[in-house]
RNA sequence: GGGAAGAUACCAGAGCGGUCAAAUGGGGCAGACUGUAAAUCUGUUGGCUAAGCCUACGGUGGUUCGAAUCCACCUCUUCCCA
């Protein structure tokens, strides 16, 4: 299966110019996907991009990775464009090397191969280039009626809200054509890929290789990924879902994989995961057979996890899930290590009280909202106790319940909960 | 500029001067069921020292034994006509 098949099978292909697949299959092509470094870390909406030159790589060609430090100050007008911040230049060094060590889990960047991935950044050719050059250079190849006909400006121009766009913004897909015209003649990177939506700033590119340099410079896109509910891809209710650890825990990051709908998984196991399609086809019909076993959303968070963090929190993920999702009991909680506790809940409402409290013994319901302060008031701590919703170190209490030094773990600590998913950690000390 | 209607809880939206912490729907939270899903059913959704009390129906005053409800003024919103 060559690399387009495979993109084809995987649903990663939306859209190429005609003569891709050719030129794929006659040499090793370079090609290149274009990230904004608006963070030091990416998210898993960049995984897509990220992918398709990992499945390039495998497929023996050469992959680029252009960190946007020009491009990102201007913002992309396709779609909704918030006014952008300006980095500075210190920021970016500090976000691209970021990004480069997640992306070295995905792409080989260092070995011999003719195919070793690079990462380039456009801020460092388009910091010199003056604006009468641009406009003497590049303006001069490509008509206002060119851009104007494209879908992400005649939307501003036109459509219903006519918001309008600076110039700014207008200029946007020339300076990504700029992007792909530079690393053609440098790194003779003849095919940009991207989301569907960059569609019409990847044919500039090609437009103005053509017009400038007379040669064939091509383009292919993946669709947007989306949810079967309609909801944004990638984003929970406490954001966007990162690679960084620090951002985004191993564990929150497995749950966020696992909890995918079935048609999603079936779907994102294809895109995600390099697994082949044997074992991709095999592992859906497993799942329609026992849908409630969840195979694929497994699989699917098991690869990823590893990929991107590691084995070991791959193994404490599913652990603390087991645990927390489980019917497991106070006897389980006693023998899971402090250090892997603390990390399980890590971003759970945490609150220290004092041994002696505890010695004395104190009633349930002001400990849950004076003492901590998880809940706000003890009418609502009172009402949960009566739905049967609170748990003290996974064990249901009423209203009558007294916390004492019995009810601490390990010495350390006591896991409060309402209901199955709000856990509250209590740290003695 | 002239006229009309309105402002109630997270949102929408009821509310004879006492029995209104305020109907109903949505949303939220929880329980059951389940697959950590969807759907469904049930409970709950101002605070407290809890059969009691306190604070709340745009703001400020007033009438009254008693006001979300009546009156005056103010602020804001919406609609209609110029």
């Amino acid at each position: 299966m060559n690399f387009i098949e495979n993109l084809k099978w995987r649903g990663m292909l939306h859209d190429m110019m005609p003569g891709t697949e050719e030129q794929l299959n006659k040499e090793m092509t370079t090609a290149y996907v274009g990230i904004d470094p608006t963070a030091d870390s990416l998210h898993i909406g960049h995984l897509v991009g990220v992918m398709m030159l990992k499945h390039l790589q495998e497929a023996g060609h050469r992959p680029i990775v252009l960190i946007g430090g020009a491009t990102g100050m201007i913002g992309d007008p396709s779609g909704k464009s918030l006014e952008r911040n300006l980095l500075d230049e210190e920021a970016i060094k500090h976000n691209m090397a970021c990004i480069k060590k997640q992306l070295e889990k995905f792409l080989d960047f260092d070995s011999d191969a003719p195919n070793a991935a690079i990462m380039v950044n456009n801020y460092d050719w388009m910091k010199d280039f003056s604006f009468l050059s641009f406009i003497r250079d590049i303006g001069k190849h490509i008509t206002v009626n060119y851009m104007m006909s494209k879908d992400s400006v005649k939307k501003r121009i036109a459509g219903e809200d006519r918001e309008g766009m600076s110039f700014t913004e207008f200029s946007y897909q020339l300076v990504q054509g700029t992007d792909f015209l530079h690393l053609y003649q440098a790194y003779d990177c003849k095919l940009q890929m991207g989301g569907s939506d960059q569609w019409g700033n990847i044919t500039t590119g090609s437009e103005l290789i053509k017009r400038k340099l007379g040669k064939e410079a091509f383009a292919l896109t993946c669709p947007l990924i989306t949810k079967a509910d309609g909801g944004k891809f990638g984003k929970t209710e406490s954001g966007n879902v990162w690679l960084d650890p620090e951002k985004t825990s191993p564990y929150k990051f497995y749950q966020f994989w696992l909890n995918c709908s079935d048609t999603d998984a079936e779907k994102y196991i294809k895109i995600f995961t390099l697994l082949d399609p044997e074992r991709i086809t095999d592992l859906i019909t497993q799942h329609n057979e026992a849908p409630h076993l969840r195979l694929l959303q497994k699989e699917l968070a098991k690869e990823l996890t590893i990929r991107v963090h590691s084995q070991e929190d791959y193994d404490a993920a599913v652990e603390a899930s087991t645990l927390l999702f489980g019917n497991s009991t106070t006897d389980n909680l006693k023998h899971v290590p402090f250090e892997m506790l603390l990390s399980v809940f890590e971003g759970v409402p945490q609150a220290s009280v004092s041994a002696e409290i505890l010695k004395q013994g104190i009633g349930i319901v002001d400990f849950l909202s004076e003492t901590t302060g998880f809940f706000p008031s003890k009418g609502e701590v009172r009402r949960s106790l009566k739905e049967n919703a609170i748990s003290i170190n996974k064990q249901k209490v009423d209203e009558n319940y007294t916390i004492t030094s019995n009810d601490v773990i390990d010495d350390k600590l006591i896991l409060a909960q309402k209901g199955k998913k709000n856990y509250y950690l209590v740290l003695i000390g």
